[in-house]
DNA sequence: TGTACATCAGTGAACGCGCGTTCACTGATGTAC
DNA sequence: TGTACATCAGTGAACGCGCGTTCACTGATGTAC
């Protein structure tokens, strides 16, 4: 966040712009979905001109991978805290990740949605990918439960550059890839209201998986 | 498929357009994403005029639910065949499952992606889903595995009006729901790209967590 | 079999719309002496 | 403190574009007698 609020006046009034811009759009996707972003409207909706917003980003696609960036971003600090707390492991890092979706779904989709065929994400969204990875991994490390399956492990010790450098045992490798394949699972069939009219409470159902996960119950 | 190939000429003539509207509309959601989908750019690849289209689509929206309903009826079908066959279990319809997606990525996320805000899908997609779910159901009865979570099967137990008059006790429930549930979370996650990078080989999760559903390994 | 009529697929022009983006310009704010 | 200049946010007009959709019309295909 350095140099977040700026040092000379105008400084600190592009970013509070920039701010605004991007909670705008923020609203505009969460009404309307992140291919409806429309920078005129946004603009109309700050009662400014269109071109103006050119002063502050380059244009649609610049604006978007920004929004995309923050996404991503606001989930790694989100995840990181949750590792930080004291005694955390594998069901604070659940219970931040249930939070952090549901408290603005378009964000998780903008994350775990539905790809544009032919956009690429810039590298730097890799690079906090792997950060969330390493957060998850860590609390992999510190959670034991019951035999897995030995044929994912063996293929996960072969390929385990995925993990950087993590000194992680391929157990804890397939701890923590289930820990995400099965979270999301849950979450983005709840989001997109596959669970509506079933009658039974999402919650529920994450609090079962992520116990089953975080907890030995052998 | 009750008249698809039609009486008259000019009727199997018809159906016969209709089918390569929606033929090119699927090449153009692969191409670039559903939202990007435009009566003009079929009508132009088809070599005919805009509002020709007119005389086979109410409009735009009409196709696009159209789409939907006929990604659902083919997941419905492959699912179904998966359940009729000889010795069908859970592990026939998550490979039938995991097949379906792959086929055609843009029609798996027309049903479990980005939900667009605000829009409703019609009423018989809504019967179709449940006609998958009883196919599963089915299967899940038949599958024996270690003890699930007993607060979960509680839970279902008593919101068990999603399975319709199924005779299913609520551990068959829960194997259900589970089955649904990760292997989305693998199956999202790898069709979005998110594993791309890691280097190992998506099937082998997929499997490892199909494995742990179909076949009890106490 | 041949003629009169109805059906209907497809065209081309036109509508209004909102989009992203450029450009020359105005006017306010900050900086240098 | 005051003046001359530079910076820069924002405007308004304009561009070209593709979109969904309507409408009156043409011409081919099917139907009825």
């Amino acid at each position: 966040m350095a140099g977040k609020e700026g040092r000379t006046p105008r400084e600190r009034y592009r970013s509070q712009v920039r701010a605004e811009i991007k909670e705008r759009a923020w609203e505009q996707i969460a009404a309307s979905g992140a291919p409806g972003l429309s920078l005129n409207a946004i603009a109309k909706q700050m009662g400014m001109s269109g071109p103006a917003l050119y002063r502050y980003f380059a244009g649609r696609d610049d604006l978007i991978t920004e929004l995309i960036r923050d996404a991503y971003r606001s989930l790694a600090d989100a995840v990181r805290a949750a590792a930080a707390a004291p005694g955390a492991d594998l069901d604070g890092l659940g219970r931040a990740l249930r939070a952090w979706a549901l408290d603005d779904p378009q964000r998780y989709f903008l994350v775990y949605g539905t790809p544009v065929p032919g956009y690429h994400a810039p590298d730097d969204v890799t690079t906090i990918a792997r950060e969330i990875m390493a957060a998850l991994l860590d609390a992999a490390r510190l959670t034991e439960d019951r035999a897995g399956s030995p044929g994912l492990e063996a293929h996960l010790a072969q390929h385990r550059q995925w993990a950087g450098d993590h000194p992680a045992d391929p157990a804890a490798l397939r701890r923590a890839l289930s820990f995400w394949t099965r979270l999301h699972g849950v979450l983005s069939l709840e989001l997109a209201g596959h669970f509506t009219g079933m009658g039974f409470d999402p919650a529920v159902l994450y609090g079962a998986e992520l116990e089953h996960l975080a907890h030995a119950v052998p």
